[in-house]
DNA sequence: ATGTGC
């Protein structure tokens, strides 16, 4: 393990003050015995430079599928006060909200006999790979709605069911958007990518739930054993990535003006209540939306392919929820014994909220809000639940996923491919993807084990599984 | 992640 890290438990290090000077709070991370090798030093300087943010409380938090990213960690979460505290889009992400959702069909395994039809049908509806455009035509006005009203948004253009709307984080769309704050450049990136997949680690995959861990909490988010379900994974696409750049452009000038001394300069940051940080929050919440609008619109194409092959209803193929990977938000959390007004930025990392609380879909309060957990390509995702822990010890935070290992370049260099595709093949699972580079770079070699991260949260208790799925077709950008 | 990068 790295010099000057302290265990502080079985499953739990501390990075201490005086790790490096001016950090204001300890960093904490979740790693289990196995996962120690993965551990990059890098990413440990990072969560210790979050830790010297102004305003940030209690701890610079890192989940077990930690790794090196722009600015703060992956897998980081860090809350700041909302009076003193301020706002990063390097604690964001370039792809805002990136995200996943997890749907749900009447069919089992038996069902699924022309699976490659269902996948080239898919394919064609839903455009993915760098660049990928949609036939959706958006009017600037359009653009402005849906970056307003996220999901309901989607709905009520004929993109999907009220239900889908009660059943995403934030209902799918997050107040305090400000399409003024989504410059030009962004906006006409984001209209012809409206409704499209991306590429990365982005995916759609038909899966079957393989394992029910906890059946109580399963019955309830309407999942059964052997059930063939889809779990899209995308984001807000160029139009996200554009607002990240633009302002972090705005936010470098901002450090020096609002005299904030910083360790890393990708952590350029403003005071949550001040212009430049309220704009980043204005145009951050407006990519968010567009995210889930994006998501739905995808859920809209799904449905029609899959009640095409498959002789089933389009409101047959229910949402069970859609989480945000990648988001900064205003949230009230217990701070030595008050309740507080904080920014969490979670990036690479899932709200993990517990029984009870706001915002948990009426339906599911009594077991938590849905955690979703995709897997890298070819291995295990998960749907876990928020806990009551995940409140007390991680602001109502969990994993995200799997966590690289090799990086885009080095696993392109060190893995082909077509033998990805085959060795997937001889599994069973059938992959489809713009070209064989697109799978390198996704290869499950690349990534952690994602059984192991989410073993870890689930001993931790910051969630808990409830059902484990196998991929059967997979859709690469 | 991204109309991909020193």
């Amino acid at each position: 393990m790295i010099n000057g890290l302290k265990r502080t438990g079985d499953l739990e290090w501390e990075v201490p003050i005086g790790f490096i000077e001016g950090m204001r709070v300890p960093g904490r991370f979740f790693l289990s015995e196995n996962l120690t090798a993965t551990l990059e030093e890098g990413a440990v300087t990072q969560l210790a430079n979050v830790a010297t943010m102004p305003g940030i409380i209690r701890h610079s938090l890192a989940m077990p599928d930690i790794h090196w990213g722009y600015g703060f960690p992956i897998g980081g979460v860090a809350a700041f006060d909302y009076d003193t505290g301020v706002i990063s889009p390097g604690g964001v992400g370039f792809d805002i909200n990136c995200g996943v959702r997890l749907l749900t069909t009447p069919l089992t395994i038996n069902d699924i006999t022309k699976k490659k039809e269902i996948l080239d049908q898919l394919y064609d509806a839903v455009p993915v790979g760098v660049g990928a455009r949609s036939s959706l035509r958006l009017s600037p006005k359009q653009l402005d709605e849906m970056m307003i009203h996220g999901s309901t948004w989607a709905v009520e253009e004929g993109f999907g069911t009220k239900e889908d709307v009660a059943h995403c984080e934030e209902g799918g769309s997050m107040k305090g958007a400000d399409p003024s704050h989504v410059s030009q450049k962004a906006r006409s990136r984001g209209v012809p990518q409206s409704g499209t997949l991306g590429a990365g680690n982005h995916f759609l995959e038909i899966q079957v739930a393989s394992e029910i861990c906890d059946p109580e909490a399963a019955k309830v988010f309407g999942v059964e054993a052997g059930q063939i379900c889809i779990m899209v994974h995308c984001g807000s696409r160029g139009l996200g990535h554009q607002v990240c750049t633009d302002h972090l452009q705005i936010l470098e000038r901002a450090v020096d003006k609002y005299h904030i001394s910083l360790p890393d300069r990708q952590l350029a940051c403003a005071p949550l209540t001040s212009p430049e940080g309220r704009a980043y929050f204005g145009g951050m919440a407006a990519s968010a939306n567009y995210a889930w609008a994006n998501r739905q619109v995808i859920t809209h194409q799904i449905r029609n392919v899959l009640a095409k092959c498959c002789g089933i209803g389009y409101d047959d193929i229910k949402l069970v929820y859609d989480v945000a990977h990648n988001v900064a938000k205003i949230e009230e959390h217990v701070v030595d014994g008050k309740l507080t007004k904080v920014c969490v930025h979670r990036k690479g990392a899932t709200r993990a909220f517990g029984p009870g609380c706001p915002d948990v879909p009426h339906d599911y309060s009594k077991i938590g809000q849905p955690v979703i957990i995709p897997g890298s390509m070819g291995s295990s995702s998960y749907l876990l639940k928020g806990t009551d822990e995940a409140m007390m010890r991680t602001f109502g935070s969990t994993c995200h996923g799997a966590g690289r290992i090799l990086s885009r370049s080095q696993a392109k260099k060190t893995i082909k491919g077509s033998q990805v595709r085959e060795s997937l093949g001889r599994e069973g699972i059938m992959v489809k993807a713009p070209h064989d580079g697109a799978i390198a770079e996704e290869a499950p070699g690349a990534y952690k084990s994602s059984s192991e991260v989410v073993s870890v949260v689930d001993r931790l208790g910051i969630s808990r599984l409830v059902v484990r799925f196998e991929p059967l077709g997979v859709i690469k950008g």
